[in-house]
DNA sequence: ATTAATTTTTAGACTTGCCTAAATATATTT
DNA sequence: AAATATATTTAGGCAAGTCTAAAAATTAAT
C-alpha cells in the first residue's frame, strides 16, 4: 500500500516519463511537485525500497513495471473521476482537476470498477486524455498540435496540452470544444497565428493557443 | 481548514455527544478512535486552539457551535456518499462504510451539493441514519428499538443500531430490510426473544438482534 | 584537463500525529 | 478523611515528510 505522498510522486514520475527519454531527474520531480530536490531524494529511496522505481544515485529514476502499474491506476482513477464530475455532477472541464486530485487517492477497487461501469467505460477524460485500463494500458490516439496544421487542412479537436482553468475557459468562450471541426483558412508567417473556421465562425488563433490544442487530421 | 485526523476527532466527539449528557472524556474518544488517551489530550489542545471544542483540563470536552457544524458536515458527506454507493454503484449496505470513511474527507462544496442533487436530496442513509442538511441540522424521526415492542404491536423497520457487516448481512439473510413491516406475535419472557411476522414469514429474533434494530410504531 | 557552474545528496532540524511511561488529578472505597 | 483505584495529562521519543544549508558528484566551460 502506498501513502498519499508516495502516490503523488509515482504519478509525477509517470507523467514525466511520458515525455522524457532518459531517467527522470530529482529536479524535474521537485519542479513538478513544487517541492525541493532534497525531499525528492528522500522519497525516492523509499520508493526504491518498495520496488516501484529503479534508482542509481545521481543518475535519475525510472518506474519499474510495478511502479508503472500503480501510477497508471492512479491516473485511471483521476480521469474516471473527472468524467464522473462532468457527466454526472455538471462540473465544467476547468473545474474538475483539483477535486479529481483528491478523489484519485480513494482506495476501493469495487468503487472504481462500478464507477467505470456507471460512466459506460469511457476511454477519454474531459480533456481528451486517455483513461488507462485496469492493467494500466492506454489507447494512444493519433493527434497533432493545431499549430502543425497547414493552410487548408482540416481537423477535429481532440484534446488540450494545457489543462489550466484560464486556457479551458478561453476555449469555452471561443466555442472551442472537443469534437468540433476546424479548418485552417490562413497561416500568418509573421506571428504564426492562424485564421480558422470553427462551426460557422471564423477565428484568429494565436500561436500560443495553437500550441496547446490537439487535433486529429481529417 | 482541518486535517484528516482533526476531522476524525471532530466526528468522534460529535457521535459521542449524541448519546452523552455531559462533556466527552478523553478515554471515550480514545476508545472510539482506537487510539490512546495521551494522543487525545494532544489533539484536543489543537482543536481547542482552533475553537471547535471547549476544553477544561480533566473535565472533558464539548463541541462549540462551529465544531458541531464542521462535524455535522463530515457526517453529511459520509452519509451522502453511502447513498451514492448504494443507489448508483450497486454497493450493498454492509459494504459502504469503509469507502464512505475515505470519501467524507474530500473537500469540495460543489461536489457535495451536486451529489446531493444527483441523489434527489435524500434525508436518510442506507442504514436509516439522518443526513444533516447544509447547516448541520438533522431531522430526527421517532424510532424505537424492536426490543421495546410488546406483543401484538406492529411497526416498520427504519434503522439499525449496529452497522457492522455481520449484523447487516444477517438482516439480509433473514429478509429484514428498511421499510418492511413487522408484527410481534410472541415475546418470550425467559430470554427476551421475539417471534415476529415479517412479510409472510415468521421469524424468531434474539434479544441481541432486537436491540439493534430500530422500528417505527404503527 | 582543470576550473567553474550546476545538480544531487547528505546532515540536521522542524511539524504532525502517534506512542510509552511517569506524574498528577479526580473518584471511589473503606 | 485517608488510602486506593482510575482517569488524565505531561514528558520524552519515534516515523513520515518536509525544509535549509553544506558537502559531494556531475556537467559545462575555459
Amino acid at each position: 500500500m502506498f501513502t498519499l505522498s508516495e502516490e503523488n510522486y509515482l504519478k509525477a514520475i509517470y507523467h514525466l516519463e511520458l515525455v522524457a527519454n532518459s531517467g527522470i531527474s530529482t529536479n524535474a520531480i521537485a519542479n513538478q511537485l513544487e517541492t525541493k530536490a532534497s525531499s525528492v531524494s528522500d522519497m525516492i529511496k523509499k520508493l526504491s525500497d518498495k520496488e516501484v522505481v529503479i534508482y542509481k544515485k545521481y543518475k535519475g529514476v525510472t518506474l519499474t513495471n510495478l511502479g508503472k502499474k500503480v501510477a497508471a491506476n492512479i491516473v485511471r482513477k483521476h480521469r474516471l473521476w473527472e468524467v464522473f464530475l462532468v457527466e454526472k455532477l455538471n462540473f465544467s472541464w476547468d473545474e474538475v482537476h483539483d477535486v479529481a486530485e483528491q478523489l484519485e487517492h480513494i482506495k476501493s477497487p469495487k468503487l472504481i470498477n462500478q464507477l467505470d461501469a456507471l460512466l459506460g467505460f469511457p476511454t477519454q477524460d474531459p480533456h481528451g486524455d486517455p483513461i488507462p485500463d485496469k492493467e494500466g494500458n492506454i489507447n494512444v490516439i493519433e493527434k497533432s498540435l493545431l499549430s502543425t496544421l497547414n493552410k487548408n487542412e482540416s481537423a477535429v479537436c481532440v484534446g488540450v496540452n494545457d489543462s489550466s482553468s484560464d486556457f479551458l475557459q478561453f476555449l469555452d468562450k471561443k466555442g472551442i470544444t472537443l469534437g468540433k471541426k476546424i479548418v485552417v483558412l490562413e497561416k500568418e508567417e509573421f506571428d504564426n497565428s492562424l485564421l480558422i473556421k470553427i462551426g460557422t465562425e471564423q477565428l484568429s488563433i494565436s500561436n500560443k493557443i495553437a500550441n496547446n490544442l490537439y487535433v486529429q487530421r481529417k
